[in-house]
DNA sequence: TATAACCTTGACGTAGGCGTTAGGTGGGCC
DNA sequence: GGCCCACCTAACGCCTACGTCAAGGTTATA
């Protein structure tokens, strides 16, 4: 059972799997967003579970907020750090540091919540708005059926 | 007291109150999302109230939505067709036709209304993802407080 | 071992959304 | 009339996020 760590993923299955072009995943490669995967002896890349979720992610990411790659760059690399920082063990002196690390993480966690708070409200008041238009609008439609309905009486 | 019909803003009042630049204005009318404006005699742009909503609206929808300005283009276009279904009054006859743009119109705003709500429900669950990080790390950090606190308690 | 299917790098192309000159005109004030 | 700022059009430039060849190497299968 793939643990996720194990790359045996040709490009084209990758592609494949999340939608995107080969050319895509290499472009992401290029500008940082994936990290550069290991090799067959050939070349040929092969990448890991792992990367198949990293890839949809910033396609989440991509289609909800609309913000640049350079921004999802910068909070995958945020999720990043925070493994590393989940993974290693507690050597006791550097505490300290940890907080700190740990601390700055929490403020890019936050950022990026509430930036998606705010999105989602000012979503909430569009799609109201939209809702409110449609019942105006069927408000209209029933009107003029019934002045289709009077005209049609008086010519009957 | 401007009614929002009087054209009386330069460009450049229209850019400041907006937020963006005159040649984004002026991209705007040549992409037809913003209807040529009425001119002085020396041919200056000028301005309505509606042009300056208008304008907002486009960049809610560029910011929210993150839709193409061709997109865009077709909502502020099925929106002139309600304002001008609107204003008319009913000459009888035409029922059948008006009934058909109107339809057409609900049509519009049904698929907007379910793009928005779709993104709007992703959203939340981000926010709701995000969110439970947030108290992980939090309860991370609590974990490192107490550590702390053991180990000068040992020290002292 | 040949052939198809898959992959490699490199380089140029493109669409959208404006930014940025350049060279000239309009408008209000002294 | 002169000054200066605001505005005009036209045209080229630029960045992002890839698309699209081209020319060749790799892998799997027969």
């Amino acid at each position: 059972m793939p643990n996720g760590n194990e790359a045996y993923l040709q490009i084209g299955e990758v592609a494949e799997r999340t939608g995107v072009t080969q050319r895509t995943l290499r472009f992401y490669e290029e500008k940082g967003l994936l990290k550069p995967p290991t090799r067959m002896d050939g070349g040929f890349r092969l990448y890991s579970e792992k990367d198949v979720k990293r890839v949809k992610q910033i396609r989440r990411l991509q289609d909800l907020l609309g913000v640049s790659l350079a921004d999802i760059k910068e909070m995958v690399d945020a999720e990043e750090m925070l493994r590393q920082l989940k993974a290693q063990y507690r050597p006791d002196a550097a505490i300290q540091e940890k907080k700190r690390q740990l601390h700055k993480a929490i403020e890019v966690v936050q950022a990026q919540y509430g930036i998606v708070k705010q999105k989602t409200q000012q979503m909430e008041e569009m799609a109201a708005q939209l809702e409110e238009r449609l019942r105006t609008f069927e408000r209209w439609m029933a009107d003029l059926e019934r002045a289709g309905q009077k005209a049609a009486t008086a010519r009957s």
